[in-house]
DNA sequence: TATGAATGAGGGTTCATTCAT
DNA sequence: GATGAATGAACCCTCATTCAT
């Protein structure tokens, strides 16, 4: 049946399936006749071209910084021609929306992370530095307040978002909130951006 | 010698065991063998004490909320007769602090998540709508920023210290800082704090 | 069916099939499964017992060594009261009827040494230093010529033995003999004691 | 650049690593994925130029023969003008020399007697019937003692040799021998030569 | 209450072999 | 002749759970 003899299919097939598996339930918590039966390929075949479970993690792992840099990089293009509130609005919309569409790295970091089996994905170090820097630049600039650290800056934008995903749910619950999902993000990224805003803002500017 | 009929000993360290166990490795990632050997009891024994592992998980589980609520209660007994200007940083200095100190809610809490194992542990449920309270009514008495909503500001309290929790040490390697881990948490929780009181101030008070 | 719980029986009955598979098939030949199979307990409780193929197979080497040294010690105690020549004779008599009688033990040592597993049995170290102290005690004694090495004479000793004990079937097809295995056991033990005594004894003896 | 379709020296290439690898962990030990390792040929082609991993074994065997023989064929031509004892001890002299140098066939013999995969390989065969040949003209020509068996004779000429040449190890441990490896050799040699000589000489010519 | 014997399922990995290319 | 994709069985070991003592 499944005879056609082409590694490279094979091998994405495989990643595809580890990486859902991964996120959905973490490393220790994955079998290899997991990622077997969600990818239709046998785990002698999968161990043939991966030689081990560790091995096919961080290809795995490899695999997610592809698209995720691109998120700051096109929103930094955007930058020239714009003010400084147009561009840091947008470069906060991204990164929101980015974190909102993912679904498998933001669990798979998360899993690393407590796991101990990497202490960072590339992608997050591209993010972290990648935002710094930017920061900082606008900071040389004039633009954003100089006497607020980039780190500080970093985890107070990062920060939020990542805990609004993960926490939006039980918010509804506990706190009876009656908008459905979609308005609740639209709700909490309007006013995050306006505070932000005004954190940011350069103590001179006002 | 250690054959004390003693349940009520024996459970508490289980429990304790356990507690740790879950921390480090997670449910899927901690075998009853591990937590036999770290208490000392025998699998056998615990499986008596607790019937399952699933039940295990459970009763640590339960057991995490004690201490942590405190944080909010002590801070919030502290607010009477001192300005909101005190109140608010104490709040959020004891939120800082308990993070900082705690080992094992946070990543049993990120374990549970991941694992899809409970929702939200009370503890959680607990710091949640306990500081949206406080939120809400310092908004109702006008001394915060009535326009934004209590989970925004949530969100930008406990985000940002989670997050800082979790990447200081990435940033120190990344970002080339100097400072010692200790140095880098007060530099942070200073200018967290100014920025932060400048965010919840009302607009009708600046 | 089989729910006698006692421990101690298993065990036995464990290292006896494993003795013997190993034996026959050596540590890398010898399957978890096969010992199962030859014991009837199953490879989980195997484990249980013996955490580790590696320990189980140190467990067997070890119970080879008990009955092993018993050969000289009683052969020596004999000595007392006798002549050289008969005290000599009984010793090499009882050497051979031991590897004579020995199934598991030889192959077991050899395995050990092809499979780098264990450089010697117990059993093996105690037969050399106490065949080589004998020796030397002759030596001394002046019954037997000191002018040739211990560990000359004990390989002139146990060399052959082995040596016959392995070849002998096929020296009788090679060398067309007719006579039975006992048979030729009978003729190999007289020449080689009749030989073995011209070489020992002292020169000044003669 | 590897990929010149030359068949005879791919066989060769394979032969020789699987020589190396059988001696060393013997048949059960070895993986094909360990020859191919070693010769640097994809399993597939092994399996290719052998069929099977039995049978590339057997082709092994037959290897083996080779050069073994001469051993007893060069010391016998230089027997014509020799006196008796200069033979006999050239013979012993070449036969230790050869076990000594021996790496891989003694190893595999052993391997292949435990592994019960082909009661002897034709080199031994050959050994040991031209041992017993020029024993039994010497016996009938009267220079050494025909009153013992040619079998007896040869398990005490190679017995001894390879005994110590597996022993030589663990005796300089034991025994707390000062000599290397080499002066060992020497002197096991020598005395070994003096004693065996002693044994052989007929009766009568003493 | 406490131990540890016993089970059976499943996990990662190795391996000989087949077969398409 | 040569490669490596693909398979399926076997191997050692871990684990949650049951049960006799």
């Amino acid at each position: 049946m499944r005879k056609k003899r082409d590694g490279e299919e094979t091998k994405m097939r495989v990643l595809q399936a580890a990486e859902e598996a991964f996120a959905e339930k973490g490393y220790a918590g994955t079998s290899l006749k997991a990622v077997s039966d969600r990818s239709g390929i046998s785990v002698g075949l999968i161990l043939h071209h991966f030689s081990t479970k560790e091995a096919l993690y961080h290809e795995v792992l490899k695999g997610l910084s592809a698209g995720y840099f691109r998120v700051l990089t096109e929103a930094g293009q955007g930058m020239a021609g714009h003010s400084f509130q147009e561009t840091a609005a947008e470069v906060l919309r991204r990164t929101f929306e980015f974190w909102r569409n993912d679904t498998t790295h933001h669990r798979i970091s998360l899993w690393s992370y407590l796991e101990n089996r990497s202490t960072q994905t590339d992608a997050e170090t591209q993010l972290t530095t990648g935002l710094a820097e930017i920061i900082t630049k606008m900071q040389a600039a004039g633009s954003i307040d100089p006497s607020v650290s980039p780190f500080v800056f970093l985890s107070m934008i990062i920060g939020p978002i990542q805990f609004w995903m993960r926490y939006r749910q039980q918010f509804m619950e506990q706190l009876n909130l009656k908008e459905t999902s979609e308005e609740l993000d639209a709700i909490f990224l309007d006013q995050f951006l306006r505070v932000t805003e005004k954190i940011m803002k350069s103590e001179e500017l006002r």
